[in-house]
DNA sequence: ACCTTTAGTGACAGTATGTCAGAAAAGTCA
DNA sequence: TGACTTTTCTGACATACTGTCACTAAAGGT
């Protein structure tokens, strides 16, 4: 009996420690993990309650203890990586050092995020139209890059880095730009090579936002 | 009799010159309007066969004689604004004349056929992620874009008129960013004022096309 | 006016959703 | 450990919408 209770001690400990998995939320993870693994090589379209939880051994019903339905779902899936990609993109949000050259960190690290996560954004992309909440959750994800972005802009133009023009148009021109792109290349396979991508929105934003420096590297180009 | 045969002959070759409105196409045009009224003020996700069929005074199962499904519908909604949108875009697609004159006008009018039919585009849009035939279609739209513009910027690069670099991402770019901004602009109600959006996306065209341009009158403004 | 063809209807089966009362398991404490 | 409370899970149900089919009604031609 002694190696039971111990075990039990030591179960209990873990639990407290790693802030107790408490069943609950040990199955949420499951269907979380099983919604990932489906949306990895299935459109969103395709995914049911039925068939997500049959994955996880549980029963359809248990899936409403821990969700709403499957877009609250997909706006937990959207938490997991939310981080991540606000992260990558620091570099050129926080303002120091040169600006091409962090600007084109900030790219490369989005492009990265987005080839990890593509089929998560991808999904969520594809369910916010059928859903209110979901759909101003998205929005407002979007829309957070706008204000940032858009700020950036309006300092760099102070320092005389960038053109004058209104930032927020701009700015959110840009985002779209590349939320439309990243999602297409990599929401479902990896259709798209990294490169292309970079490229394609790298010259973009550079020609936008810096152009005298753009415009020296194409003189050169030409020459 | 005289009078009968008269008026059924007058019918007739009416009917014959409009290609003959036969009652079927009535129909398909009476759900069809249904639908665009819908959308004006509702979004894709609250459309369902009942209702839209309740509008037109035809029973729900009439619906399935005109078109396969919902989507079958957004499909067609489509094709009726398409050509508007690439008889808009034709200026600078052609070539001919002051290319950063010819961008200007044909940004200016997707900018107005956007506005126009701000609520077709973000409906289909919407729908498309949950079909697979619809998705196919709208991607196919957009991509039949990709072309034109890459073909074009090869085309100003030959002439020395825009920088080098890969012309299809960047192509891609911007036409997604095109749609992305004009659907969330004039998707639901006339949200944001034309003059941003054209202001916001001509800029990144012209900027990333005609740098040597836009950097002159970048100067010009500077002063 | 008659007959053929086309359009429209109501009833039906199918599929997925979300809820709820009750069963089962996990957690608690003597 | 055993009795308890609380949390988690389940099966059965009601609901909403879809797409089809045999049948009726209307349109169109002669």
């Amino acid at each position: 009996m002694s190696e039971k209770s111990k075990s039990n001690l030591l179960r209990d400990q873990l639990a407290a420690r790693a802030s107790a998995p408490s069943k609950a939320a040990q199955t949420r993870s499951a269907i979380l993990d099983a919604g990932r693994d489906f949306l990895d090589t299935n459109p969103f379209r395709n995914l049911t309650v039925g068939t997500l939880m049959a994955v996880t051994g549980y029963s359809r019903s248990a899936f409403y203890q821990h969700f709403n339905d499957l877009h609250g779902l997909m706006e937990a899936l959207l938490d997991q990586v939310k981080d991540g990609i606000v992260q990558g993109a620091q570099p050129w949000f926080v303002g120091e050092g040169d600006p091409v050259a962090t600007l084109q960190e900030s790219l490369t690290a989005l492009v990265d995020v987005g080839y990890e996560h593509g089929s998560i954004l991808r999904a969520v992309s594809d369910a916010a139209p059928s859903d209110d909440r979901l759909e101003y959750v998205w929005q407002a994800f979007l829309g957070s890059f706008d204000e940032i972005v858009a700020a950036r802009i309006q300092e760099d133009q102070e320092r005389g880095l960038t053109p004058e023009f209104d930032p927020m148009p701009v700015a959110h021109a840009l985002n779209r730009m590349d939320a439309g792109v990243l999602i297409q290349a990599f929401g479902t396979g990896k259709t798209t090579s990294k490169e292309d991508v970079l490229s394609g929105i790298m010259r973009v934003w550079l020609s936008t936002l810096y152009p005298f420096d753009a415009a020296s590297a194409i003189q050169q180009k030409q020459e």
